[in-house]
RNA sequence: GCUCCCAUCGUCUAGCCUGGCCUAGGACACCGCCUUUUCACGGCGGCAACAGGGGUUCGAAUCCCCUUGGGAGUACCA
């Protein structure tokens, strides 16, 4: 049998992170078998579903590099695969689902419905108690839904029965069937529910194997119910664990940036998006911790998801992202930063040999490529020093005065626009060889007089980088 | 409440299925040392976990049961 994946977001918002793990999961599974990798769009909640999102989220699929084979716009001949345009396939499989007696119409009112939830809820069941589901009501409801009085249909669930699956995370899972009550399929505005279409077209789109979040665990059982009704052979399926806050809880909007997009805006890598994603319920069978996706296409393995809850670290990730750039080439690196410094920044006033030298030197400091404007304002823009109690004890010591009193003399005959290393150099020579100092009393000297901080980038570089007017400016706020 | 799921360092995890190689390995973070004439990078090292209790077994992180804790679901959302 082929692989056939997919993943089935509703266009209800931006792409989540735990969507993207899933896309993710789902894409590579295709990828490793050689089988197809298809979107879906669930969008039957008419009142948040908008098309506008699916654009949204399609996008920052495209910006992790998670293309799809198959999907709304890339049609085959299982299509089409936007749920809003399957509705009369829907009704063709519910009217047979009535029509065998396994579905039924429900004309409880929202009073009488409201007042089996409380009961349900005290009691700890969740059967239904409506008149609608025996036999007796059915020629009534036929002739109402034939006058055109909309109605909801409801799955008539065999409470003796048990269901069983083999998930691919999980094992052997057993569920009740009581543990369900007679579920509405397709609701009085004409539209299905989740639980119906998703079987329907998993089925019709041929899908081999499901991988979705654990908060659909519990969803199976009723979509099992579907399978053994139509007589089809269910999916493999995948649970996979779900991503929780610092809190423990499945993470949510209010645990902060957990939309895709975000990470897009604040130039994250979606290398390192990736990477850190994969590793969130899932291991590499040699405990590498930085790879890329293309590298996982061989080696991902549906044997090695991980059961348990596995909580989001942005600090990982940052890390993650660090690494990936210090894997990319020098010119990818450098368009890479060009692109992501906010234009009206001072780096762009520069020429690309001073944007050259400068991200080099930055390069190796950082996990993010925003640190880069940061560490150019803090260690090279700014103008006055803080007395800082690190920045006291440097000048406190008894070689640093000789050297404020050297750099202020050479500062004052310097010309042009930045001081050449040759000069800086010789600046150092000179301390070192007239002065007689030498190691950290020198270079912390020169870092404290100059830069007014006792940490940073390397001096040589960073001082031939930094305008002169600014080194005056520092030196005379002394 | 009911149903289902989960349980190894603070965090991500390896090991569990197919008990012994586990004195429990790696990574993030943190700390220390080395290196660098400064800072960082890097290298080396340290801190730090099998939730608890019962079994089974010569032997249990690994298998079974219970307890506890955590999570998810319980909608005419997906």
């Amino acid at each position: 049998m082929s692989v056939r994946v997919r993943f089935a977001p509703s266009p209800t918002g931006y792409l989540h992170i735990g969507g993207a793990r899933t896309a993710l999961y789902n894409y590579l599974i295709a990828k490793k078998h050689g089988g197809k990798f298809i979107i879906r769009i669930e969008d039957t909640d008419e009142e948040r579903s908008k098309r506008e999102y699916e654009k949204l989220q399609l996008e920052d699929l495209a910006w992790l590099g998670i293309e799809h084979d198959i999907g709304p716009g890339k049609e085959d001949e299982f299509g089409p695969y936007r749920q809003s345009e399957r509705l009369h396939i829907y009704q063709e499989y519910t009217d047979k689902l009535v029509e065998a007696g396994l579905a039924f119409y429900d004309f409880c009112t929202d009073e009488e419905i409201e007042k089996m939830r409380e009961m349900n809820e005290k009691e700890g069941t969740s059967a239904y108690t409506g008149k609608w589901r025996e036999e007796a009501h059915f020629a009534e409801a036929k002739q109402r839904v034939a006058a055109g009085e909309k109605t909801s249909v409801r799955f008539k669930v065999d409470p003796t029965k048990a269901y069983e699956i083999d998930d691919l995370v999980r094992k052997n899972v057993k569920f009740p069937a009581q543990m369900v009550g007679d579920f509405v399929i397709m609701r009085s505005n004409g539209k299905p529910t989740y639980n119906f279409c998703n079987v329907i077209d998993d089925h019709l789109h041929k899908i081999s194997h499901v991988l979705r979040g654990e908060e659909h665990l519990n969803n199976t059982v009723r979509q099992l119910m579907i399978y053994e009704a139509f007589n089809w052979e269910a999916p493999k399926f995948a649970h996979l664990s779900i991503m929780i806050g610092e809190d423990r809880q499945k993470l949510s909007k209010r645990h902060g940036a957990t939309s895709v997009h975000l990470y897009k805006e604040e130039s994250y890598l979606p290398a390192a998006m990736n990477n850190y994603l994969t590793l969130l319920g899932w291991s590499h069978p040699e405990e590498l911790s930085v790879f890329t996706k293309e590298e996982l296409f061989s080696v991902f393995d549906e044997n090695r998801f991980n059961k348990s809850p596995a909580m989001y670290d942005i600090e990982k990730l940052k890390w993650t992202n660090g690494q990936h750039i210090k894997l990319m080439s020098e010119d990818v690196f450098f368009s890479y930063a060009n692109e992501a410094i906010a234009k009206d920044h001072f780096y762009h006033t520069q020429s690309d040999e001073w944007k050259k030298v400068c991200l080099s030197l930055l390069r190796e400091k950082i996990n993010m490529i925003t640190e880069i404007p940061k560490l150019i304002d803090e260690s090279i823009l700014n103008e006055s020093f803080v007395q800082t109690d690190e920045l006291k004890d440097i000048l406190s010591w008894e070689t640093t005065p000789a050297i404020l009193n050297h750099v202020k003399e050479e500062l004052k005959k310097e010309e042009g626009t930045h001081v050449s290393a040759e000069s800086f150099n010789s600046w150092m020579d000179f301390c070192k060889k007239e002065l007689k100092i030498k190691g950290k009393p020198l270079f912390m000297g020169f870092r404290g007089v100059l830069t007014g901080q006792n940490h940073g980038p390397d001096l040589k570089v960073l001082i031939p980088l930094t305008p002169i007017e600014i080194l005056r400016k520092r030196i005379n706020s002394l």
